[in-house]
DNA sequence: CTTCTTGTTACTGA
DNA sequence: ATCAGTAACAAGAA
């Protein structure tokens, strides 16, 4: 489940791999997966790579048919994966890769943007709901502008979560998860951040005091801020763009540690369901 | 075989 | 209008 510090992690490490490098084609093996005229991308060159949310945007050089204000919006959801292979790679070299990385394209593969010098970049989606959109830069403004600030955005403040909060009576974790309140958090780092605030994730959102909401503040940026430290949570299929995995699993507070010992107070970890979505967390110091 | 899982959005009903 | 709850999406694991 690709959230901030997964996308990050990605967004990072690729713009190194593909800045400025011309596209050979693209190839598309799953019209969901590409939404959009994908031979527009012949010739083109990625120009900037950006992340916002969990979205990536790459901004695309004046195109062969004329455009100018093209962009590749990316969302991974939960089992999309973006995977660089250059030719050192193929050949036994280059930078250290995973194994499997050699046998792309995979079953799993939904799109593949193969560069002129001999790279491709492989989005691989097992489940399908990931997507790659070609979109023009105001339908891109479009997409941002349903999004609150990043939790990492250093404009973001208790007062402008309490706005949030205040008129809501759904369970606070909820909220957490809701990009409009703020964005790039899912289930893994909100279920991590309310154990170190010890706010129950089924507390009213309206019931936050000002003291709770800077709390919860400080926790949700301390476990994003970890999580892109260990450059992310390897969970379920999450790799770098070499086929490695993250390390916040390894540290993670109760996200996949039912039965085991809450940090705070050494009860042990439960896990219900919250809106249809699995939730851990510790029953006994989460009030 | 059925049920569950997941992030996000569309839809439904209050 | 606003809010809350649920279905839908796809594919694989249990």
């Amino acid at each position: 489940m690709p959230e901030l510090p997964e996308v990050e992690t990605i967004v990072a490490r690729l713009r190194g791999l593909v800045a400025d490098k011309q596209i050979l084609e693209a190839q598309v093996w799953h019209p969901k997966s590409f939404q959009g005229d994908f031979t527009e991308l012949t010739g083109a060159r990625i120009t900037e790579l950006q992340r916002r949310g969990k979205m990536i945007r790459a901004r695309l050089s004046p195109t062969a048919s004329g455009r100018t204000d093209l962009n590749l919006l990316i969302h991974l959801k939960m089992t999309g994966q973006l995977i660089y292979v250059d030719q050192e790679i193929r050949a036994g070299g280059g930078h250290p890769t995973a194994d499997w990385v050699h046998d792309l394209p995979s079953k799993h593969t939904r799109v593949a943007i193969k560069f002129a010098n001999g790279a491709t970049l492989f989005f691989n989606d097992q489940r399908v709901f990931g997507w790659i959109r070609l979109l023009s830069d105001a339908e891109v403004n479009q997409a941002y502008a349903k999004l609150a600030p990043d939790i990492i955005d250093p404009s973001l403040t208790a007062d402008s979560l309490l706005v949030h909060t205040q008129r809501r009576g759904i369970p606070i974790k909820q909220l957490v998860m809701d990009n409009s309140m703020v964005a790039g958090v899912g289930n893994i780092y909100a279920c991590d951040a309310l154990n170190l605030a010890q706010l129950s994730p089924w507390r009213p959102a309206r019931s936050l005091s000002p003291t709770d909401a800077q709390t919860l503040l400080n926790a949700m940026q301390t476990v994003i801020q970890r999580g892109i430290e260990l450059k992310g949570a390897t969970i379920d299929n999450f790799s770098h763009v070499d086929g490695f995995a993250g390390g916040y699993q390894q540290e993670a507070r109760v996200y996949g540690r039912e039965g085991q010992e809450c940090y705070n107070c050494g009860s042990l970890i439960s896990k219900q369901k919250l809106a249809g979505r699995g939730t851990y967390f510790c029953a006994t110091c989460q009030v």
